[in-house]
DNA sequence: GCGCGAGGTTGAAACGTTTCGAAGCGATTG
DNA sequence: CAATCGCTTCGAAACGTTTCAACCTCGCGC
């Protein structure tokens, strides 16, 4: 591998005017940088990463840590934060899983953000002690290297709560989110809060993990509520996914009709949602503007400005997985 | 941030022998190991990762790069490439866009893997000249220092093509992909070649870029095409998103029915197909086992074992999408 | 003719590791 | 008792950069 030396080496000059010249610097004469820049092209030469590195204290590269590669909103969320890093020539890292953890401590990236609930929070902040910078969009933490874009999932499953009220349901059934989860927990306890203020209804809480599995699991449940009540009952998915699973289980296993008997409606608003027959009602909310904005929050650590917490806005989405139940009079 | 000195020095002995002491080498007295390991710890050191790349010239790290994050398939072929590293005690980063092309010559990782049609040719050859790993999925290219994991397109596009004429239709019309993809040329390649042993067989190739946007695009060319010859067409879109495209034309603009007056087979068996009313027919093949390969390879390259190309074999999944053609008799 | 400043170039240290060769030292051997 | 050995430790070089401080060589003004 042809390094610095060489260069200097075929061009006769030192090892420091060749870094100058290849850094743009106006300390080196025009012509002799315009050789130097030109031998090096000749001979292929590219920096090595890890000594400039090591030098120069910083990788121009944003870790981004997430749960999985599954996600079915990853896509736009990356392309929010890559782009957004792109603008300011910074590159973006994607990693899941506990292993590659490692390259936060080892300075691999000049930040990292973080969207993996599985990611404990001791470990963040350890990093953030330890001087690294954080964006994290999966909760709460307060600490000087850590800054926050979250979800608005309070006003998320409000509405989704009161469009089902809205529709005259009086019975509702809340399908729950993984141990963990922030924003699970976020939109149970909006839920709640939006259930108490109507005393007429009746309001249980089905667990889950915010997976197919556990929709499908929860629609057994789901079809007997409907069956001892004997009329329409609304469920809540606190995601998209556990929605679609629910649907599987009343397409396979009864015959009740999703908008008629069991009114649905989940939370993100993913591709295949709009793709469901009937189209599934959701929250939705700029994936793409939630990684632009994470992104954004990390260049201001990095170049050390103040930053404060932002927020992503939600709205519904109407589908006709939910319908106005006619009046029982 | 503490550095293998500050331990050092604390502990009273060499720079040198605090390294032999983290490597676990057996040349260190147990105690003064111990003793040294545990001020590590104590002092929460990690080692720098640069530096360490800089004098051990590896990385343990494998870059994937991918056309962007939205593939509906990426998350079974990353969790196959992710899983398979680790077990070889690698790391996997994945990128996307020309922007972080940069990391391969800048040596960040021992090697890596290409899915990205959109990264030329020529640039993959350079890197591999100047002696970097790669293993590439998206193209045949002949060089010591790039393998190749391919699936097999000719038997999956056969299969489809044969599909449909079992069915008994003679009219077919395909959905080829975009310009510089290896795997459409390949995939149209076979079409032709099947359509070509079946002589009474009216064949139309229709233009299409693997998103859904140009599968909607072919959907007048298809309704048109069945219009004019009242009897059922059979289509081969060359992935599922364009088929997924072409039912939403189907069903928004026209009254013809999938799996009546047409009949459609895609390729890929994306998520979202098996959640298709019709259901879907399409070409299934395991991403998990691609990536698992692509893995595999990489690790084998690094450490200087020989290689073979290997091959991602492929099978039919039927859907309602294609039915039986009554007999006109 | 001397000092001075500017412009161009260089040497050397530093970043944080790894690792080779050697040194120190007590025990063993001939 | 000297040579040798094995075990443990150490010093120093090396990896490929960046960058500070110093240096040289002009031409200029006095």
């Amino acid at each position: 591998m042809v390094s610095i030396k060489d260069i200097a080496k075929k061009a006769g000059v030192s090892i420091s005017t060749v870094s100058y010249a290849l850094n743009g610097s106006d300390r080196i004469m025009k012509e002799t940088r315009e050789r130097i820049l030109a031998i090096a092209n000749e001979m292929g030469y590219v920096p090595h990463g890890a000594a400039r590195m090591l030098k120069k204290r910083e990788s121009r590269l944003v870790g981004m840590y997430l749960t999985d590669y599954y996600g079915h909103f990853y896509g736009d969320l990356l392309q929010g934060v890559k782009e957004e890093l792109g603008r300011r020539d910074y590159d973006l890292v994607v990693c899941s899983g506990a292993r590659s953890r490692r390259m936060i401590p080892e300075r691999t990236f000049d930040g990292a953000i973080i969207l993996d609930a599985r990611f404990p929070d001791e470990e963040l902040l350890q990093y953030a002690d330890r001087g690294h910078k954080l964006v994290v969009l999966d909760r709460e933490l307060q600490h000087p290297n850590v800054n926050l874009v979250l979800l608005d999932n309070k006003a998320g499953a409000t509405l989704a709560i009161e469009h089902l009220l809205d529709q005259g349901l009086d019975r509702i059934l809340v399908v729950g989110g993984p141990e963990g989860s922030y924003d699970a927990r976020q939109r149970m306890r909006a839920v709640h809060q939006a259930v108490e203020r109507e005393p007429g209804v009746v309001f249980e809480e089905l667990p889950g993990a915010f997976d197919k599995a556990s929709g499908y699991a929860a629609g057994e449940r789901i079809a007997s509520a409907f069956e001892s009540g004997g009329k329409p009952v609304g469920v809540f998915c606190l995601n998209d996914d556990m929605a679609i699973g629910v649907i599987e289980y009343l397409e396979e296993r009864t015959s009740l009709a999703v908008g008629e008997h069991v009114h649905l409606i989940g939370f993100d608003n993913i591709e295949l949602s709009r793709y469901m027959r009937p189209r599934l009602a959701t929250i939705d909310y700029s994936m793409r503007k939630w990684g632009a904005l994470a992104a954004e929050q990390m260049a201001k650590m990095i170049r050390g400005e103040p930053v404060e917490t932002e927020r992503v806005y939600v709205r519904l989405v109407e589908g006709n997985s939910v319908k106005r139940v006619a009046s029982e009079q």
